[in-house]
DNA sequence: CCGTAAAGACTACACGTGTAATCTCGCATG
DNA sequence: CATGCGAGATTACACGTGTAGTCTTTACGG
């Protein structure tokens, strides 16, 4: 299941969490700026600034080893799991259902997909 | 499919543009006021100030007949689709396959559902 | 031992959003 | 005819977010 995510995380919040989920393991700022330097272009304080926000949002632990080191305090699943349900609460009633039903008509879905999913329901149908 | 939706409609604009979407037809200020005043406690200057947001950001149609009227330029449908597609793209690299198999994972759906989805698949497949 | 660079803290500032108050103007009513 | 009320326009204001500059402290190299 997913847990409540009381702090909303922004956008450009996420991207650090990522950049943290990705590595898997606790970084200093100085790395976490290099890779959002290359993929986003931005400055070292506007790093320094999302991350501070997000520790005191409390999704990012802080500690200090000798420099500061980073590690996600929820794990990417939980914040997929949580988007989810929020889309599912706020657009779909509730019902994941209709959200599931609504990609079939809308045309979200390659025949592939499709197959695949079939697949996959049967299978978990089988639990 | 979905189309772009150039402009972001925020929570609260959301709750206006719903409105609109159940009423099925163009309505005066008075009677958005009326629901939303009943459903969130809005007070009358605030529902105007969303219903003029909305009309700014183009999804809200403003007809003179007398008083304004207004209409949404966008359905429920494509407001709900554009908005599982953000996610799908945000959060899922852009697999719709992906959401659906982590709503299976995460225990997001009951048997019922899954029994539902399963022929939901079963048929779109024999199309 | 002193200065400079890097790390971290503090400050900034515009824009969107949530929520509303006030101002103005035309129309209906006494 | 004067006026108050409702519709619409204008203004407000705090908070979050995107994006960053500047100030301060500390450790390392010359």
């Amino acid at each position: 299941m997913y847990r409540e995510l009381a702090p909303k995380i922004s956008d450009s919040e996420l991207e650090v969490m990522r950049t943290l989920w990705r590595a898997g393991d606790a970084l200093p700022v100085t790395e976490i700026r290099e890779a959002l330097q290359k993929s986003r272009g931005w400055e070292a304080t506007t790093v320094k600034t999302l991350i501070s926000r997000l520790v005191t949002k409390g999704v990012l632990r802080q500690e200090k080893r000798g420099v500061f080191y980073y590690s996600p305090r929820i794990t990417e699943e939980e914040y997929n799991d949580w988007a989810t349900h929020d889309l599912i609460s706020r657009v779909y009633h509730g019902s994941a259902r209709d959200l599931v039903a609504a990609l079939v008509r809308s045309d979200g879905l390659t025949q592939a997909d499709i197959d695949e999913l079939r697949n996959l329901f049967t299978l978990e149908d089988e639990n």
